[in-house]
DNA sequence: TTCTAACGCATTGTCTACAATCTACAAGCG
DNA sequence: CGCTTGTAGATTGTAGACAATGCGTTAGAA
């Protein structure tokens, strides 16, 4: 019986609703001060209110959205004040992991970041943004779980859930594909040295930068 | 119309269950590993299950309870490495918020502080062990309020609950209250100093110990 | 005119009943 | 006897109806 069938799962109601109304807020497809009538939510995912509510009460302690008692819930307006702290917090968290993950890994340890990073070059020169962005998030999530920090990372995700929201609201300026995938290798080779200090500088302007960009014309409605 | 009364506030089922079953469980009184039935819940609280499960749902995300679909809710056990984790995580908050507070506020901003410290040091001299504990919380509360970064709030409130819970969950052994309470002048001195690395050495060390203590004789059922 | 109070509408909050699913145990079959 | 399969009981998951609340509007009186 090794046949490779594929795991059946019947995830609730509740947990799909979530997933969609997660996606759609982190997609940007609803947008911040957006109302999310729980009604219209269940009519237009053919389901009922009660799962709905419960994947809305998840969503709010997630800080994804607000609810205001007998008035509604709607989609957590981000102010400036909120990606600075978003983008402080980001390099708070993962200089810690990092610096977790120098102490315990070994240069053997390291290949998987540096797998990434490879393919986030290639990406890069092929002009494949998409791509870029998806190895970016890779890099990072690898460099927090390689922490084997479970709540760390538990909060981090929480950050990083916010990162893509804002990431997906900002018009992305012209930016150089090949820049951002070269920046990892400093910071791998600063890795691999064992130089946490200049590791923790690397990334911390890294991220320091990044948030710099976006928080620099951020425009609230 | 300065009247101090107190504010009314009509809070639904919902919160109410929620704060009941939050504040059972950080004070030890839901125990790590018992099962949360819905409907137990709902007739003991003389209230229907909706606004259980919805409580549930929360407390899922924040951590304090694990569901498993079909079979239940339980209390989440702690694990030695939960503790490590959340010690771990509480000195990295902390110490970045200090650093802040030591950046932002001069000298007179830090008189909040000093009081705190001023009538815990009183309470432990007078051997009041609640008073000295409440004080703690303040004192931790306060700094971390005092950054000013809301963001770092929530993830650290978080924190601070399962803190809680461990501090309710061991036998506290023999504690010098005295010696608890002045070991926050030293921290305060190093602050109002801008002293931020010894600031930073001294309460790390403080935390640090507080967890290892915990941590060394936690024994999982 | 302007302030007040009552009303109606929209939305969330709560309750009850029913459906889906899981675990354990017993019955059937080789 | 051992394995599979069916069934019962308990628990969670979902649906739909009703109650409570807040806000805007409007009618009425000073």
């Amino acid at each position: 019986m090794d046949l490779a069938l594929p795991q059946i799962k019947n995830l609730s109601i509740r947990e799909q609703s979530l997933d969609t109304l997660r996606e759609a807020i982190l997609s940007g497809e609803l947008k911040p001060g957006q109302a999310l009538k729980e009604t219209d939510l269940a009519r237009h995912l053919g389901v009922s209110r009660a799962p709905i509510r419960e994947a809305l009460r998840i969503l709010n302690s997630e800080g994804l959205v607000e609810t205001i008692p007998y008035h509604g819930t709607t989609v957590r307006r981000l102010t400036k004040t909120d990606i600075e702290e978003i983008y402080s917090l980001r390099i708070l968290l993962e200089t810690y992991a990092m610096e977790q993950v120098i102490e315990k890994c070994q240069g053997a340890d390291l290949q998987r970041l540096r797998k990434i990073v490879d393919r986030m070059v290639s990406a890069g020169d092929a002009g494949d943004l998409i791509a870029v962005n998806a190895l970016d998030r890779d890099f990072h999530d690898a460099l927090i779980e390689m922490s084997g920090h479970q709540l760390l990372h538990s909060m981090w995700l929480m950050v990083a859930m916010k990162v893509r929201q804002v990431m997906a609201l900002v018009n992305r300026r012209n930016t150089d594909l090949t820049l951002i995938a070269r920046k990892h290798l400093p910071l791998l080779d600063a890795m691999e040295a064992g130089d946490s200090a200049e590791a923790k500088m690397i990334l911390g302007r890294h991220i320091a930068t990044a948030g710099d960009l976006i928080a620099e014309d951020w425009v609230e409605p």
